[in-house]
This record gives structure tokens, sequence and C-alpha cells, in this order.
DNA sequence: TACTATAGTGTTATAAATACACTAAGCAAT
DNA sequence: ATTGCTTAGTGTATTTATAACACTATAGTA
């Protein structure tokens, strides 16, 4: 029959740009082809916790946003064999902050820019493709954007990473406006320091769990 | 490994209420249990392929809107094994248009209302409720009530459709003006007979595609 | 012809989204 | 200490969307 894997569409914003974690692959047909980290599904554990091991073992990554994308079903998806993959997305503050392990299994493992995606392997550009649409429309109606923040950040921070994903600008006021009349975030009484400027406030989440919310 | 299965939850507005196609289980320790229609994917057919399969063969309905809703991967799901569901939700113009088969397999098969569902098997209740959020969210910002209607339809008989599936009532005039102006329906021309009362326009859809649009 | 039942239609009020430009604060250079 | 530079922070007016609300029209039936 069928075996059952997970794949997860790792996201970040690092210098200003929308990233997506990738390994390279070191097996035939797909040698130096890229691919989103995941395996296979064990017996005893259920598709989420497949999922969530992955992720921590090629990443490091645990605790963070994890929701189901999608299940990929296709026949011929994978040339290996008959795999059904269940696909999710993720999202965490920034790249620096975990530790990426490259595997001997794999050839690479690193950050990708989603606009810049190198040569994909099985149907992962489509799956990325998918977890970006999915990204864009939560951004809009909910918070998940806490997932892509630090614990204290600066408003001009968090209205940055919405524009680099939604790939447009924001209006400042309106911005501000918004989010804060939400109650989405609070000032932490703190400011930057060591910039060469005004010094902002920093804010921080009241709520770290998902919420729907209509944000823009 | 773990098997895949398919699970559809298929609605239908009847007599002015949401209705949810189930059968009941013969098997122990389901027996008397009822369960949405489904079954195992086939080695050689994609997951989409097995739901739309599995429609057929239960309910004898082919090429309506089914869209995969979430894959169910708990360990300990199903009784009989390791089973993986995706599951789909799928939508009917109307209860009896459609000729519901019972077969040996089952001792029946009838639409219930989603808000009396009788003792459900494995996790289906749960499959169900999400299944019903999906579908309150998708009516919101989607034209999947095309899927409801009949090919020619009243505005009035298009407003009930929402009523019934949001548990709310809708202003008549701000309801018209809204569906009207996104375009979404077109008149036939045709009008409604036999009626001991004053005639109602009939509608068509525009496009019988999915399509987002914000209606309410 | 009048009674009944559903169809069909506009306006006003309220709320939300959008467009838009200046002052504030700190650091660095002189 | 003054000036320049850079980013932070703020309010109002306009437009658009949503929400509330009641009467006339038309066919069938009695």
């Amino acid at each position: 029959m069928a075996a059952i894997a997970t794949d997860v569409v790792m996201f970040t914003v690092h210098n200003q740009q929308l990233k997506v974690l990738l390994i390279e692959m070191k097996k035939k047909p797909f040698v130096g082809y890229w691919a989103t980290p995941g395996g296979m599904v064990n017996p005893e554990e259920s598709v989420d916790a497949s999922a969530q091991r992955h992720l921590s073992n090629k990443a490091g990554i645990k605790d963070i946003y994890l929701e189901q994308l999608y299940t990929f079903g296709d026949v011929d998806r994978d040339p290996f064999g008959r795999v059904v993959s269940v696909a999710y997305f993720s999202l965490i503050p920034d790249a620096d902050k975990f530790q990426i392990k490259t595997t001997h299994d794999y050839a690479d493992i690193s950050w990708h820019n989603v606009d810049h995606l190198p040569k994909m392997a099985y149907d992962h550009r489509h799956i990325i493709k998918m977890a970006l649409d999915r990204l864009r429309a939560k951004l809009e109606y909910t918070n998940v954007v806490y997932s892509l923040l630090p614990t204290d950040f600066t408003l001009a921070e968090m209205q940055q990473v919405y524009e680099v994903i939604l790939g447009k600008n924001l209006d400042k006021r309106n911005f501000r406006k918004k989010i804060l009349s939400l109650n989405m975030v609070e000032k932490t009484g703190k400011k930057t320091e060591g910039t060469a400027h005004r010094p902002a406030d920093l804010y921080k989440f009241t709520k770290k769990s998902p919420q729907i919310v209509q944000i823009l």
C-alpha cells in the first residue's frame, strides 16, 4: 500500500526577504535538487507528531507554529513509489536564532528566497506555492505574524514582515491604527537602543496563540 | 504501515435544514453507529480519485464540488488498525435529485440534520464539525453556494440556503443588493410558476466554478 | 373584487478603510 | 551647541462598505 510522509514548509523573514528552508538531496534521481524537510510517518506516531519530529531532527526546532496545509496524493508524485504526503507549514521568528543541522543524509540545508527557488524535487515547488498562498491569506485574517517576530519587536518591524510577505507597501499610520485597535499587542515599556536615530517603542503580543482577527 | 482512506462529508440543504449524508455501520465495534461515506485508497488511484469513487459508489454522485478538508492522522482513531484518513467535503443541490444506493455493506444510508447527529463511529463527529466550520467560512467569501442550488433558482431560495447554514436571518434587501452587485448571478428571464402569489424571477449562476468573492 | 402570500425595491445612518504630511527624538558631525 | 540625518510617532478628512428599516407589486384563490 501507499506510504505516508510529512513535509514541512518552513518560512522566516530575514533581511527583508521571505525565506523557505530547503534541503539539498543526495539520492537519484534528485541529486542536486532541493526539497522541503520531511520524511516518513512512523507506525506508532501521529501524522502531526511526525511533522514535528522531522522538523526537530532536521532543524532543531520545537514548539513553533505548525499547521496542516494540504495532503498531496497523486499516484506519480514520488518516483520511489506510492507516497502520500501530508504537508504542513510553519513559521519561525528569525533564521539565525535556530541551529540548522546538516546531516549526512543530505548534501546541504539552507534558507532560500521564495522568489528564487532552486531546482525542486517531487511536487515541492507546488507545495511551497500553496503554503505561500496560505500564509498570505492567514496573515490578513489571523495573528500568525506573532510566529515570525521575536518576543519584543517594534511596530515598524512588524509592518515590514507584512510588507515582505504581501509584497506591497502599507500605510504606516493606518497599519499602526489597525494593529493597536485589535489589541493584539501591548507596549513593553522598553525602547530600542543603540540606533543612530530616535528609539522606537518595543511591543509584545498579548496572546501568543492562534486567533482569528481581521487585520488588513 | 499505515493505510490511507478517504472520507467524504456531503452536505445538502433540504426542507430548510442542513443535512449530512451518513451510513450506518454493520461491523463491530460500530454496529448501530454511523459514519461518513468513504473507504480505502487503492494503490493505483490518487487520493482525490478515491474520494470521488467512494462518493460515486455509495451515492451515485459524480462531478460535484469536492474539496479536501483535512487529514486525520492520530494513531488510535481507527480500532481496526492504523488508518490515516483524508477527509473531503462536498455539496449537492438537493437530496431528492440523487439516487442514494444502499449496499449490503451497510445497514442504511440516509441524510441527517447536522444539529442532530446519531451515534458516530471513529472521529467522524469531529470531522463533520470541521467540515461545517469550513462550509460556513467558505459561504462567506466564495461562491460555493452554487453547489447547493439547482440550475435555476430564486434569490429567496438562495437567501434561505445562507440562512440555514449560517443559522441566522439576513436582511432581504441587503442580501439581494450584495449578491447582485457581485455579478454572481443573472436573470434567466423565466419566473416561478404555480405559486399562489406573486411569481419570482429565476436566476442562474454566471460562473459555476469556485471563485473568491467577499459575500457577507 | 378583495384577501392572502411572497416578490421586489431605496434611502439614511453608521462603521470601516483609505489617503495623506508634519513633528519628535536620538546620534553624529562640525 | 548647532545642524543635519534618520527613523518614530501621530490625526483628520474622504470614501466606501455595512446595517437598519417599510412599503408597493403581482399572482392566485375565495
